[in-house]
DNA sequence: CGCACCCCTAAGCGCTTGCTCAGGAGGCGG
DNA sequence: CCGCCTCCTGAGCAAGCGCTTAGGGGTGCG
């Protein structure tokens, strides 16, 4: 599957059809550049408009990145609630979570970008409405490793840290994936699960 | 140790005072804000001078993110080198190496996130300048893991990617990482270098 | 046809940006 | 006292910023 139809999938339900493609332009120009060095007129540009187009749709270049921050929270926060919520061992279900949330980050490292390492730039209210669905997303990790730990499959002395820590190691491969690079998604992904699996001190791996 | 001692010592072969006051300013506003939200009049105002002082000491706002990367990437790369060559076994020299770098990243977070997160903003030359320094980072650490491979220690399947993902983990402590948190530097560099140990499968616990 | 509606553009406003430049304050050797 | 050197400031320039406004063209409905 290539870029454009991963982008026409991810952001399907966004109507009309120019909004969306203010939106996934600003998302390609933010990954790149950085929210503070992407001009409007170089997202309208992207999207083959004119500047004043964008405000058409959306009130504020924040309100573009507001959008795309709380798109893909909620995309990631789904993917690891359903993985904590599957069956299977707890081990199973942690090295599942890992897997799929770091395959994302890898398959669409661009707004993973966005969505991971701009939120500093969101307003304040906005930002405070992004870090509650952040504390999810820690929460839902937590509960597997939880879940493991009173099962007696994991070996965890400080079950926050290792969240913490399981959490930002995936998170990171946003920053550093190249598409161009040797190594897929699906492969990272794996090499992942099977190092976070050896984190929680789990006693066989898969 | 309080902030401010920690940057006098870190920036201590910055002179003339000026310069350095300049240094440690722009290294808090990059940190805070970003580099391209962050603008020369913040910078000489948190100096204490007029933004016409800035262009006495630096050509541009640029060269200012050059010099905080290049000396902190260096002292990084340092650190590691050092827990590199110590005496020891692989597994001490990798705990070592973790434990400081990690401890770095969290007393020094303000320099490390501009260090780790800013250099997409560097200049063309400056940029490769930089990049030069971080495959060799990345070597050191490889070079450790190697050898305890080669010793029968560890149990590593993909070299290359976990060295990777050792080194990813370290560095993002530096994007959470809160002063006013409850963790100590000294924590979570303890934390980190049990959870490395485990990561390379390597036999005992430190 | 007439007209309202939506989507878009050309032009530009007010402001901030990185950076420059002429000149002033203070120390120091003679 | 002078003249020089170092370090700094006040004022400001050209360019680029986010965003606004007045108006044009296409489409669908009566």
């Amino acid at each position: 599957m290539g870029a454009q139809a991963q982008r026409t999938e991810e952001w399907a339900d966004v109507t009309p059809d120019a909004a969306r493609r203010l939106l996934t332009a600003a998302v390609e120009a933010f990954a790149e550049r950085g929210y503070h060095a992407t001009t409007t007129r170089d997202i309208a540009g992207r999207a083959g408009m004119s500047p004043a187009a964008l405000y058409i749709h959306y009130r504020t270049k924040e309100e573009l990145l507001y959008r795309i921050s709380g798109v893909g929270h909620r995309l990631a926060l789904g993917i690891l609630r359903q993985a904590r919520d599957g069956a299977g061992t707890p081990a199973e279900r942690l090295a599942d979570a890992v897997r799929r949330f770091v395959r994302w980050h890898a398959e669409h490292h661009t707004t993973a970008r966005v969505v991971q390492y701009e939120l500093g730039a969101l307003g304040e209210e906005h930002y405070a409405e992004i870090v509650a669905l952040r504390r999810d997303t820690d929460g839902a990790v937590r509960d597997i490793i939880e879940d493991g730990v009173a099962a007696g499959d994991f070996d965890v002395p400080d079950v926050r840290g290792t969240t913490l820590a399981v959490l930002s190691l995936c998170i990171d491969v946003a920053r550093w994936f190249n598409a161009d690079g040797k190594r897929t998604p699906g492969e990272v992904g794996e090499l992942y699960a099977s190092l976070v699996l050896r984190m929680v001190g789990c006693a066989e791996d898969s």
